[in-house]
DNA sequence: GTTCTTTGCTAATTAAATTAGCTTTGATAT
DNA sequence: ATATCAAAGCTAATTTAATTAGCAAAGAAC
C-alpha cells in the first residue's frame, strides 16, 4: 500500500526503470530539455538557410520536402504528412512557392483530385546554391559526433519517431482512463 | 581541380566524412528529418500536457522552467535563456501565469531590477497532478530505448546543444565569407 | 559622476499554423 | 447505375506564438 501510494502521488514524469536513475527522473528531464534546446537551435539554422535564398523557414522546409518526395509524385497531403503540418497550411505555403516560381504543380496522371509537386528549375538552382552555405554549418552542428555515434543517433531517433506515434495515440486513451476514476480496474 | 570543382558545385549539405555514406548525405538528411519529426510530436505531447492543467504548451513550458530554475533564484532573463525565447515573450507568459495564480514574483534580494520567480503552491499542485498523466505517455514516447541507449542519447544530445551554439556563431561568419567572393584566400 | 550594460516591461507587429466548411473526384457497397 | 462515404485540395477566418523596438530603472565599469 505504501508503494501504491507513493506511485499514485509521485511527481515522477516517467516510470520505466530504464529511464530512472537513483529513483529520480532528473536525467530524463534533462534529456527532454536537450532535445528541445537542440531543436530550437536547428530552427534558427533553418531560418538562416531559408533567409539565404529568400524564404521563410517554413517555405524552405516545404521546398526541401517537395524535392525529397518528388520521386514519389507527392501532392499536398504527402508533404503535409511528411512535415506534420495541416494540409491547409501546406496548400498556402506551396502556393507561395509556386508564385515565387520555385515549385510547380501538375495534375496527377490518374487521380484528378490530386496535384503533383516538383521543384522548378529555379527552385533546384536555389537549393543547390544554398548547399555551399549549409555544409560548414551542418558540419559544425554535428561536430561532436563520431561516425558510430552518427549511426547510433540516427537509429535511435528513427525508433523514437515510431514510439511517439504510438505514445500520442495512447495519450488520448489515458486521458479518458484518468477521468473515469479508479475502481473499474 | 576536378575535385575542387566538384566540391564547389556539390549539393551535399554536409562535408565531414563521418556524416557521409557512400559519398551521399542521404542518411544525414534522414537524421535531420527524424529529429524534426520527433520534436514535432513532442510538441503535440506538450500541448496535451498543458491542456490537461489548463495551459497553452508555452505556458506549460514556462511553468516547468520556473520550477526547474527556482533553486537558483531565476528571473525573466534566466527563463528566457533556458527556453531560448525572447525576454519580452517570457515577461508576457509569466505574467499570465501570475494572473492565473500559478507562479509568483518576488523582488530579488540584492538586485532591485530583477525579479525572482517561483511556482505558487497551486502551480506545484497542478504539476504534481499532471505527473500521473505524463508518466505513461513519457514511458511510451521513449519506449524503444534501453537503459544504455538512454544514457547514450542524453550524452549525444547534450554535446549537440554545445555544437549548435558554436555552429550558429559560425553561420554568421560564413555568410559574410561567401559574400566576399573568393580570391582573398 | 558619466557612460555602458542589464533587467524587465509595453506596444505594435508579424509570422505560423489551425479549424471549419466547401467542391470535386474517387472508392464502396449495394 | 446510384447512393453513400471518404479523400484531395482550396478558401476564409481566426488564433496563437513570438518577435523587434523602444523605454525606464537599476547596477557596473571606468
Amino acid at each position: 500500500m505504501s508503494s501504491d501510494m507513493r506511485t499514485a502521488g509521485s511527481r515522477l514524469t516517467v516510470e520505466r526503470p530504464e529511464l530512472l536513475e537513483d529513483g529520480t527522473d532528473t536525467r530524463f528531464r534533462d534529456l527532454l530539455h536537450s532535445i528541445f534546446a537542440f531543436s530550437s537551435r536547428l530552427q534558427v539554422a533553418r531560418t538562416r538557410f531559408g533567409a539565404h535564398i529568400g524564404l521563410s523557414p517554413t517555405q524552405y522546409m516545404v521546398l526541401i520536402a517537395i524535392s525529397r518526395l518528388a520521386s514519389e509524385n507527392a501532392g499536398i497531403a504527402q508533404i503535409a504528412n511528411w512535415l506534420y503540418f495541416s494540409g491547409a497550411f501546406v496548400t498556402i505555403e506551396v502556393n507561395k512557392l509556386v508564385k515565387l516560381g520555385l515549385a510547380e504543380k501538375a495534375p496527377h496522371p490518374v487521380d484528378r483530385r490530386r496535384v503533383v509537386l516538383r521543384p522548378s528549375a529555379e527552385g533546384e538552382r536555389r537549393l543547390a546554391a544554398l548547399a555551399a552555405f549549409q555544409r560548414p554549418v551542418n558540419d559544425a552542428l554535428f561536430k561532436s559526433l563520431k561516425k558510430d555515434e552518427f549511426l547510433t543517433l540516427h537509429r535511435l531517433m528513427a525508433g523514437l519517431v515510431a514510439d511517439a506515434d504510438a505514445a500520442l495515440s495512447l495519450a488520448e486513451y489515458v486521458e479518458d482512463q484518468l477521468k473515469a476514476p479508479a475502481k473499474a480496474g
